[in-house]
DNA sequence: TCATATAGTAAACGATTGTTTATTTATCTG
DNA sequence: CAGATAAATAAACAATCGTTTACTATATGA
């Protein structure tokens, strides 16, 4: 009988997705290598040897928690033609803290062990649906042309927190952007 | 009396040299996370201890490695209305193996004890002298956005090595590139 | 030549890493 | 209630990290 406590009691459910939670906020505030999974058990309230339980390693962790959610179905929501300012859009309503994907993904790409799981999840999950909604020629070529755009603003916006961009009125930073994003899309 | 015995003997200069060089490599190669000292002073033939005495730690050891070499002389030398193919030019040039200052940089952005001052590198000897070759309004954001769009090709395409982009026929590749590139610096 | 400065080495430091083992505690079943 | 099942804990694992210390070897200069 499925019968379960609510909120208290002992569930492997429940600290199952807390560890995944509190390792989705981990990730995406301090990197893949900047987190240790003392810190995560720790904000999830469990123990560390529960993380090798339910989910092997840390790069374990990592995928079960980061790459179900790298969706871009809100970034194809609507027409072609205003995806670029559609983009900017959605990156503006970003917080400063609490679990990103994209984010988490970006500041896990320089570890060398991740990268070919994370090239292929990227190409799979972001890159082929955008790619499928281009018109003409080379759309998988532009299609990670978009999404090399992308990263590296958010790159250089988020992480790095670049003076130029940090700086300059989000409204002329948010334009400028969408514009380039629009003219990769267009084609020519 | 300044006097060198040439290639034997002790020297702190030599070895100093040599230290860079392996650092540089290392950085390159497998990112600021993923080098260890052992592994640079290895390379270099030398003592963990001794890039301690010459450098002080592994974040000066960094910082006197890679900054120096992020000049993009080579891509402002020449017309900017060339700008796009010199870039893409410039980029298929790279070896995959030894120094590569812009991936070493770009290898260790997510590491958050380097973000400011790295920001402040890329922003002061990059994207500066970029934007006071451009023409036109916000040079300074377009030219933020530019070296946005060179970090995340480089990243993609070098790091993670999208298949996308690996896979694309060079020419391609390279003349997309550089048109979206050209849009940015010609403004509209 | 002998004293001194310095290049270089070996070893250990303490801390943290991901991972594993052994054990205790709580929940469910019969 | 007793026994079984699984969740949770504490502790230690071995390895690696950046860093420091104490020491040796070499070269220089008076």
């Amino acid at each position: 009988m499925i019968q379960q406590h609510i909120s208290q009691g002992r569930s492997a459910d429940r600290t199952r997705a807390a560890i995944l939670a509190a390792a989705r906020e981990c990730f995406t505030e301090t990197g893949y290598d900047g987190t240790g999974l003392r810190a995560i058990a720790g904000r999830a309230g469990a123990n560390v040897a529960l993380v090798q339980r339910y989910f092997g390693s840390k790069q374990g962790l990592f995928l079960a928690a980061i790459p179900p959610h790298l969706d871009i179905s809100l970034l194809l929501d609507g027409p072609m033609t205003e995806f670029g300012i559609r983009a900017a859009a959605i990156l503006r309503m970003k917080k400063d803290r609490g679990f990103d994907p994209m984010l988490a993904l970006l500041r896990a790409l320089s570890t060398p062990s991740l990268a070919p799981v994370l090239a292929e999840t990227l190409s799979r999950q972001v890159i082929a649906p955008l790619a499928a909604r281009i018109k003409g020629h080379d759309s998988g070529l532009r299609a990670a042309l978009i999404i090399s755009h992308l990263a590296g603003y958010e790159m250089m916006l988020r992480s790095l927190k670049l003076p130029e961009l940090r700086d300059a009125r989000p409204s002329s930073r948010e334009t400028a952007f969408a514009v380039s994003l629009q003219r990769l899309v267009d084609g020519e």
